[in-house]
DNA sequence: ACTTACCGTAAGTCATGTCTTACGAACAAG
DNA sequence: CTTGTTCGTAAGACATGACTTACGGTAAGT
C-alpha cells in the first residue's frame, strides 16, 4: 500500500516479470510458472510479496488462486513519483537560472 | 537510464534516503553524509549506483563533488509507470464488465 | 471415499548487495 | 612544497533475500 513497498517489491527482476505478465489479465499461479523458468513455489512467495504491497489482488475459483493487478500500489507509486517530479523539475529550473546569473 | 535501473536503485531505503534528501538541492559528498547514519564512502556507494540509473547528476566544485538530482531516471521510471497505469486500468474495467456479465 | 490437481508454507542452501576500514588521488591554502 | 580537505575505490565481513525440495491442505472428479 506505500510507496515503498511498491519500490522494494518491483525491484527483483524475477517478481517484475511476475507482475509484468498479469498485464495480460488475470491468470492463475500455474499458468504463471509455466512461462517462468522458476519453481512454482518460487511464484506464489513472489506473489505473496507483491500482494503485501497493493500490486496485486488474488480471489479464489475452485481449487485455483487467479491473480490480477491491483491499481493501489500503482497509484501510489504514481503519486510519489508525481510530487517528486514536479519538486524536481523546479529545482532543476531554479537551479538553471541560478547558474544563468552566475556565468 | 532504463526504468529497470531506476527501480533496483530506489529500492534500498538507505539509497532512497539520500536521493529524497537532494529535493532540498544540489549538495555535496560530506554534507549528505553528516545527516545520514552511515560512513561517507557509504554514500558514495549509494550515489554511483543513482548515477548509473540516471537519477543524479554531479559536478566538480573545487574539491568537493555537488550532487543534484536528474530528471532522466525519473522520466524513464514515469514513462513505464504511466504505460503500465493505462493497461492496467483498461484490464481492471475490462475484469469488472466482465464480471457484470456473468453474475 | 479415493484419487488427482492446484496451491501455500516451512526449512535450508546459496548468491547478492550493503556496510565498514584502509588507502590513494585531486585540489586549495599556507 | 607541505599540509589539510574532500572524495572515490578496493577488500573483506556480514546481513538480506531469492530459490529449491518437502510437506500439508483444499476442492473437483470418479
Amino acid at each position: 500500500m506505500s510507496y515503498e513497498q511498491a519500490l522494494t517489491a518491483l525491484a527483483d527482476p524475477t517478481r517484475r516479470a511476475v507482475f509484468e505478465r498479469l498485464r495480460a489479465g488475470p491468470q492463475p499461479v500455474g499458468e504463471l510458472a509455466r512461462h517462468l523458468p522458476i519453481s512454482r513455489p518460487a511464484v506464489s512467495q513472489h506473489l505473496k510479496v507483491l500482494k503485501d504491497a497493493g500490486l496485486v489482488t488474488d480471489h479464489a475459483e475452485g481449487t485455483r488462486r487467479i491473480y490480477h493487478i491491483d491499481p493501489h500500489g500503482l497509484g501510489a507509486l504514481r503519486r510519489w513519483l508525481d510530487q517528486f517530479w514536479d519538486t524536481a523539475l523546479d529545482a532543476f529550473a531554479a537551479e538553471a537560472e541560478r547558474t544563468a546569473d552566475n556565468p
